[in-house]
DNA sequence: AACACGGGGTG
DNA sequence: CACCCAGTGTT
């Protein structure tokens, strides 16, 4: 058997990128890095990076920043409730250990929003621990390299990948052997169009060998993505005031912020949306308050197309109605100004970008 | 074991 | 359009 290990780092020492969070050993900066980088690209993660190093120091700093600022700072990049628990978790290691974070991998899996992939990053980075780090990286260079068609989102997968790693990572270097792996999948051993033609292990590799570059690593999960019909109302009196309410439950976007928000099963027909509304609740001073008992002054669609948001699982059609009211009394309202600084979901930040109120006072 | 959870890049 | 990204938590 050929010297994995030994090649990997060869390799990677000679083809690494500089990236901000290499430079350091801090469990605070290598744990919000890691986190920001669940399944995100480094690109789009490092804007992020730079902002919370930045708005928080150190996890005191986070610690003690309320939930809503760091879903501001959080705003845009998805999976919202890695933001949440990083949150607790800042929480709980300044208050409950003492701003100490822990430092073996099995103390490290326990926190929030931390699972094998992270506990094993920081572990090794940090402290030096032998513990192999497995994400999409090491699925793709393992399977390949090995000839392993085990399909990687199965039980049996994860544990033979997990245990090959195990066995192949360097004992006296898990940081560099394990940041080696992902790197070397994430800018050599790439899904598409990898550089089979000068790499490091063309010789060793089982798929190149057999001509399965492109039929690994095997994945059977089939994700179905399914529409919904989402109708934002901006409410809006007289003096600019609106309507806010923030998400919570399960689902999508949980604690970001919105308009008042029907949901159809089906695409709505602009000429039957008023009577649609009849039933919609807006949060009231006392109680809810239904929009049929307002004082409506006009509504206008704002979007005659539907705006397309596509999640991974889901397909959204997404329209924004302005129902202009000429009483907010006994309604809960806040201003545009106020919402500016609350987190909301991608789709409704961008529908902001270009829209003025004040137009329609 | 299967599914939910965002948003953006790539071919 | 399908697939993927320095995955985790819930059911």
């Amino acid at each position: 058997m050929f010297n994995f290990s030994k090649k990997l780092i060869d390799w990677y020492l000679q083809n690494k990128r500089e990236l901000p969070w290499r430079k350091t050993q801090d469990p605070y900066r290598i744990w919000l890095s890691e986190i920001i980088l669940q399944q995100t690209r480094v690109e789009q993660g490092m804007p992020y990076y730079f902002k919370f190093v930045e708005a928080y120091p150190d996890i005191k700093a986070l610690a003690n920043a309320p939930e809503d600022d760091v879903l501001k700072l959080w705003q845009g990049l998805g999976y919202y409730s890695r933001a949440r628990n990083l949150h607790a978790t800042a929480k709980k290691v300044a208050f409950d250990f003492n701003s100490e974070f822990p430092n073996t991998y099995a103390e490290i899996k326990k926190l929030k929003g931390i699972g094998d992939y992270t506990a094993s990053a920081i572990a090794s980075i940090c402290f030096d621990e032998a513990e192999a780090v497995v994400d999409g990286n090491v699925y793709r260079v393992l399977s390949r390299v090995f000839g392993i068609d085990t399909p990687i989102d199965s039980t049996p997968g994860k544990k033979e990948f997990k245990a090959l790693a195990q066995q192949l990572i360097d004992p006296k270097d898990p940081a560099t052997f394990n940041q080696a792996v992902m790197e070397f999948g994430a800018t050599q051993c790439k899904p598409k169009n990898p550089y089979c033609l000068h790499c490091p292990f063309q010789q060793d590799c089982a798929a190149y060998a057999s001509g399965k570059i492109n039929e690994l690593p095997v994945k059977q999960g089939k994700t179905k993505v399914r529409d919904r019909y989402f109708n934002y109302l901006i409410v809006l009196g007289p003096s600019g005031e609106t309507i806010l309410s923030q998400r919570d439950k399960k689902g999508i976007w949980r604690g970001l912020f919105e308009f008042p928000l029907l949901e159809t099963e089906k695409p709505l027909k602009e000429s039957r949306f008023r009577e649609s509304l009849k039933n919609l609740k807006l949060p009231g001073v006392s109680s809810a308050v239904l929009v049929d008992d307002l004082d409506v002054e006009s509504l206008v669609a704002l979007t005659p197309e539907a705006i397309i948001h596509k999640l991974s699982h889901q397909k959204l059609h997404v329209h924004f109605w302005l129902l202009k009211i000429k009483d907010v009394s006994g309604l809960q309202t806040s201003s545009f100004e106020v919402f500016e600084t609350y987190a909301v979901p991608r789709v409704i930040d961008r529908f902001m970008e270009d829209f003025d109120y004040k137009r329609y006072l």
